[in-house]
DNA sequence: ACTAATACAGAGGTTACCTCACTATGTGGT
DNA sequence: ACCACATAGTGAGGTAACCTCTGTATTAGT
């Protein structure tokens, strides 16, 4: 509760009570940005979550697994060892709300589901073609910035954001 | 409870760019926000949302009892007379949004629905003296900065957030 | 071999939103 | 005065993005 660092001045009298608070600004920034992004990914049919699921998965494709792992696993093995359980914790999800992403995505034929032959519980996530290709493209839109959200930042405001918000993100 | 590393890989050969975006870092924020305070509010059976009502109600509504109101307002006294849509309004949620939160609250005994006599359409929205006691008593315990989520953040990084967000919300 | 832990999915719940259609009421035009 | 139309709130119903609890198959530890 009360740690007894006590830098902090309780009487506030600089601060401004009345000011919007952080949190109401956080939450109307983050609505805005469910927004805009539900928006651009509407034409391909992806919610915001969707999305995340299907980036992280064609990004984040490195296994932390070296246990019985392939002998050809050359430098190009990027197949993706990703179970289930690996993008939940990368999404910061439960792994049950993982399985209905997954569900949702690999409906659409974005992903698929592989037995993982090293462990007969686990699922592996790997994205079909066309989750690749479909992921390419809509990276590549959004690389424009004039679409991005964040875009009204200047950049010097959006790595001041990012380098705030990873203290925040513990 | 599991450590939860980050696995620690000095090299990625294959990740060319890992720059983690800041929609990312930003929804990841905003995970943690909300979290936060649920849990702060738990004990007072208030939802993040129902919280953010009344406190919307408390700070633009200066009602005061029916009998003895001298009426003492100064010249920017605010009538305090929120309607049901100005209430959507300032949280920004569509007027049928707005209901709901209001019939959460007028069940707990926190806010009232009267009449609005200048407009018999309009209802308008006042905290109880439950309402009002609960408000004052959460914003005590709230103002503890320990148990902010944003207290993390020194004092410049948190103006500077809020400078940023406010940017961000149009 | 037996027990504990793990990976996933079924069942069902919650929060925080939304739109559409409806009623009651207010407003302006002729 | 009357009618068209807008506006305030709400019932009905839906969605996205989570959650827990439970069950089953499988693997790991002793």
């Amino acid at each position: 509760m009360a740690s007894l660092d006590g830098t902090a001045s309780p009487d506030s009298t600089t601060s401004h009570d009345d000011a919007p608070e952080l949190g109401e600004l956080f939450h109307a920034a983050f609505r805005g940005l469910r927004r805009t992004w539900a928006e651009q990914l509407a034409p391909w049919e992806l919610t915001p979550h969707q999305w995340r699921a299907l980036m992280t998965l064609n990004r984040h494709s490195h296994s932390h697994n070296p246990s019985t792992s392939p002998s050809d696993c050359g430098p190009d093995c990027n197949t993706g060892d990703v179970r289930l359980k690996d993008l939940a914790e990368r999404l910061r999800i439960a792994p049950r709300s993982a399985t209905e992403v997954v569900d949702q995505l690999e409906a659409k034929g974005l992903v698929r589901r592989d037995a993982d032959p090293s462990d007969r519980r686990a699922t592996l996530i790997v994205p079909t073609d066309a989750g690749r290709q479909l992921f390419t493209e809509v990276q590549a839109e959004r690389r424009d910035k004039s679409k991005e959200y964040f875009g009204r930042l200047n950049a010097e405001d959006q790595s001041e954001l990012a380098r705030i918000l990873s203290q925040l993100r513990d």
